[in-house]
DNA sequence: GCATGATGCTT
DNA sequence: GCGGAGCATCATGCT
């Protein structure tokens, strides 16, 4: 296979937007060359000449950023997927790095200055000697695999899911921002005049002067500006005054209109309704993908209110519907099989209710007298078993002493010895090797983990717990990707998947493509990668993402 | 116009 | 002095 560099120019913004405004080629070498936008714009011989090329499947097409060259090429028709992405390469390398620009990659593996005025075909001549470099790195770090099954082909199914959209409604969304807006102007009027003053609400430090020092209100937390007003402090604050509950209010509803009713709505597309968010592939230390533009990762769920935003997120068609799949208790599944505690493997393997278990196990009570209490108190201590337990922490949560909490922590690491076993191997990996890895190898590099400072060396530890459970969930899910869209497409379906919330996937799905497409996503889903314990994955139907929250 | 801190939303 | 991983908004202070 001959190899080719291409460097693609582009101007205005992803998807829509996205305008191909040049390509740099280098076949190897010093041979490079620029076809400008006039070339590409003009029926010429060199234009076809160019996107054949492309496409044929005997090049190996080496590139930097593949998801945005997919996405900028779909516009010119051509059906780009790329051999070898750089930008994917360096990430899996370091995840932890900020930046992942061609310019400094060139800098740290070839020790080339490239100067701001060089075009895309000087640039693409450096595509093939950093492949190299990159692709030998990942060979060594035994992460082949995990580059080329996994994160090459997962760019081309976030490229589609960028370029499909999610359809919402306006209409709704505008009666919302209204509907929170009249409420905030009442609420402002009532805010002040229990202050006896008026003032910026949005200001943490004129809120902090009016709670403090105005009305005397008992100080409870202090930040290096000042006084603390988040909403932990206004809980305990809540009988102290009746200003405290209309803030708390105020500060929801201003959350809901501001960032989400008004944040979204000056992100949809007037022509086809939908928003574009942006899934990035570089971003997170643990695998994970994060989303942007909007982040569709963190629309609200918890509350009724809530819950209607997420009531504006539409099936595309009026005989399409939205289906989602999530995997239950993904991260505990994860921790039983890497930690290969039998208690816990049964659990999963009998289905039980895990946080019922758990608070059986943990408090010494049989399954049936768990109280709901109790319960809760087992859910956040599995909790802070995945995210890196700390005793200050879970007090914290729960609201209960750090002795108390050390005491639960004690009574759950005996109960599971194995996972008692597999936080200390992970630590005392991540003091020996510099870093932990996932069940595909995946690497994040843990610097502080033998630092003499507590607190840095508190935090590496429990980076070094959690890493390996919340990436290893992370590879889970985009081998699962990866599989859904091959499936789709050999079977030529209409549905498309649109977003990804680390645990779940949601499809929009034509009404008659429904018990194919959740068959498909079943399997895969749940057969992803085998493990000592089951996956399972829960299924719900409907209109808007509400319906199916 | 840009960076940072405080805050709050998700998994 | 602090639970893991993110992103958006507003206020504020700086260039």
């Amino acid at each position: 296979k001959k190899a080719l560099g291409i460097v693609l120019e582009t101007e205005g913004k992803s998807p829509l937007g996205l305008r191909l405004t040049g390509i740099g080629l280098s076949a190897s070498g010093d041979n490079s060359y620029f076809v400008p936008e006039k070339a590409l714009r003009e029926n010429s011989g060199l234009k076809s000449a160019v996107f054949a090329l492309l496409t044929d499947r005997e090049t190996e097409k080496i590139v930097h950023d593949g998801k945005h060259a997919r996405i900028a090429l779909a516009r010119e028709g051509i059906d780009f997927v790329c051999d070898f992405d750089t930008m994917l390469a360096a990430y899996l390398l370091d995840p932890s790095k900020a930046r992942y620009d061609l310019e400094s990659l060139i800098f740290e593996n070839l020790g080339a200055e490239l100067r701001g005025s060089e075009d895309a075909g000087r640039r693409a001549s450096f595509l093939l000697p950093l492949k190299e470099v990159l692709g030998e790195k990942l060979k060594n770090q035994e992460m082949e695999r995990l580059f080329k099954d996994v994160e090459m082909p997962l760019s081309t199914v976030l490229a589609d899911m960028e370029m499909a959209g999610i359809r919402v409604d306006p209409d709704k969304l505008q009666k919302l921002s209204a509907e929170f807006g009249e409420k905030l102007e009442r609420l402002t009027g009532e805010i002040y005049e229990l202050a006896g003053m008026e003032f910026n609400i949005n200001s943490p430090k004129q809120l902090g002067e009016v709670l403090f020092e105005k009305l005397s209100l008992p100080v409870v937390k202090k930040k290096k500006s000042g006084y603390s007003t988040d909403a932990e402090v206004l809980e305990k604050l809540k009988g102290a005054h009746p200003i405290v509950e209309k803030i708390l209010e105020y500060r929801f509803l201003m959350k809901m209109k501001s960032t989400y009713a008004d944040g979204l709505l000056s992100l949809v597309d007037r022509d086809t309704l939908k928003v574009y968010s942006n899934f990035n592939q570089t971003i997170t230390a643990t695998g994970r993908i994060s989303s942007t533009e909007p982040n569709l990762q963190n629309i609200p769920v918890k509350t009724d209110i809530g819950k209607k935003i997420r009531g504006v997120f539409v099936a595309e068609k009026p005989d399409h519907v939205l289906l989602s799949g999530d995997y239950s208790q993904i991260e505990l599944r994860v921790l039983a099989h890497l930690s290969g505690d039998e208690k816990l493997i049964e659990a999963f393997v009998k289905g039980e209710d895990i946080h019922a278990r758990t608070a059986s196990e943990v408090f010494g009570i049989p399954q049936e007298k768990v109280t709901s209490q109790l319960r809760d108190r087992a859910k956040a201590v599995n909790f802070g078993i995945i995210y890196g337990i700390s005793d200050y922490g879970l007090a914290q949560n729960l609201g209960i002493t750090t002795g108390e909490a050390r005491e639960y922590i004690e009574s759950y690491l005996n109960r599971y010895p194995k996972v008692r076993d597999y936080i200390r191997e992970t630590i005392n990996r991540a003091k020996l090797n510099g870093y932990v890895t996932t069940i595909f190898n995946r690497r994040r590099y843990i610097p502080d983990i033998n630092s003499r400072n507590y607190n840095l060396r508190s935090f590496a530890e429990r980076v070094a717990m959690n890493t390996p459970i919340q990436g290893s969930a992370a590879d889970i899910i985009k081998v699962a990707m990866v599989k859904i869209y091959n499936h789709f497409k050999e079977m030529g379906l209409k549905a498309k998947m649109l977003i990804q919330v680390h645990d779940e996937l949601i499809f929009d799905v034509p009404q008659d493509e429904l018990e194919v497409v959740k068959s498909i996503v079943k399997s895969d889903m749940e057969t992803a990668v085998p493990l000592k314990v089951p996956l399972v994955v829960d299924f719900k139907v409907g209109k808007s993402w509400e319906e199916i929250s």
